[in-house]
DNA sequence: AAGCACACCTGCTAGC
DNA sequence: TGCTAGCAGGTGTGCT
């Protein structure tokens, strides 16, 4: 589900809500969730009394800074959630499986039916994120033509790829693909100059316009904010789950192709 | 290095 | 109406 824009939602919301908030007790009932720990006792301890002071993201991850020095880090995967509760007493939503009690009555709940997320609290050097791209909306375009210039890799798995930049999934990837005008299976590095600054530029202003649309929902829904409300960046979706409908640039059939055993989107009218 | 197949899960929908 | 196959926004591994 969430990508980038989704996730830097899930942050600026987290910000508002809960910087100061301090933790009073954790409920981790879902063995999956917090997979990294055998056991959830040490899980719970590293965040039972912690404050929660900062809230940052690199790619799909969300990183919350405690004052204990550790980082509570959060990756939603295929079908996570945070939401947040006024109180206890709130229902939780089926598949809740962590939950964090604050002082003031408040509950930060995390919500995955398919549990491939999960959550675990490391160093402020962040070890496990070692390998990790550097963010999508934080490369520049000279560090971003050195990343293309020796990768053999076709554009649609280069931009899924979290190693080389992070933060684009299967929906960003082909909004941008479209937007920079190039087909999925282009060679990183054959662009011309000019086609590695229109890809630089197609992922700056489409994440940018995404995150200011606070993210996409589709028709299931499984990206919601923390208040349980869906993004609206769907309805300006140029290509993804678009197949048959006309091209807004060029009047093209928009067709669904698999490339890397996922579904691509994209307009042979105005793709090259 | 790159690409593929598959694994991890549940839920929804299209088609029979 | 009811069943089943196929599909889903992500990543990790293991194999060519």
């Amino acid at each position: 589900m969430p990508e980038l824009p989704e996730v830097e939602t899930v942050r600026r919301d987290l910000a508002a809500a809960l910087a100061g908030a301090v933790v009073a007790k954790v409920e981790a009932s879902g063995a999956r969730s917090i997979r990294r720990y055998p056991d959830p006792a040490p899980f719970a301890a590293a965040l039972e009394g912690a404050r929660l002071e900062t809230f940052c993201r690199w790619g799909k991850y969300l990183l919350i800074g405690l004052d204990t020095q550790g980082v509570l880090v959060a990756h939603l995967r295929m079908s996570g959630q945070v939401l947040i509760a006024g109180s206890a007493a709130q229902p939780r939503p089926p598949h809740t499986h962590v939950v964090l009690d604050f002082e003031d009555g408040r509950q930060l709940r995390f919500v995955d039916p398919r549990t491939f997320g999960e959550l675990f609290v490391t160093t402020p050097d962040l070890p496990e994120l070692a390998g990790l791209g550097i963010d999508a909306l934080a490369v520049d375009l000279p560090t971003f033509r050195g990343l293309l210039r020796s990768r053999r890799a076709r554009l649609k798995p280069l931009l899924l790829d979290q190693r080389v930049v992070a933060g684009i999934g299967n929906i960003y990837s082909d909004e941008i693909l479209w937007t920079a005008r190039l087909r999925w299976y282009r060679r990183a590095d054959h662009l011309r100059p000019v086609e590695v600054a229109r890809l630089h530029g197609a992922i700056g202003s489409v994440l940018t316009s995404a995150v200011q649309h606070r993210g996409s929902s589709l028709g299931d829904a499984q990206y919601v904010d923390l208040q349980g409300r869906p993004g609206a960046y769907q309805e300006r979706h140029a290509v993804y789950g678009r197949e048959g409908g006309a091209c807004v640039r060029c009047g093209h059939v928009i067709e669904r192709t698999v490339v890397a055993q996922r579904s691509h989107f994209w307009c042979r009218g105005c793709q090259r």
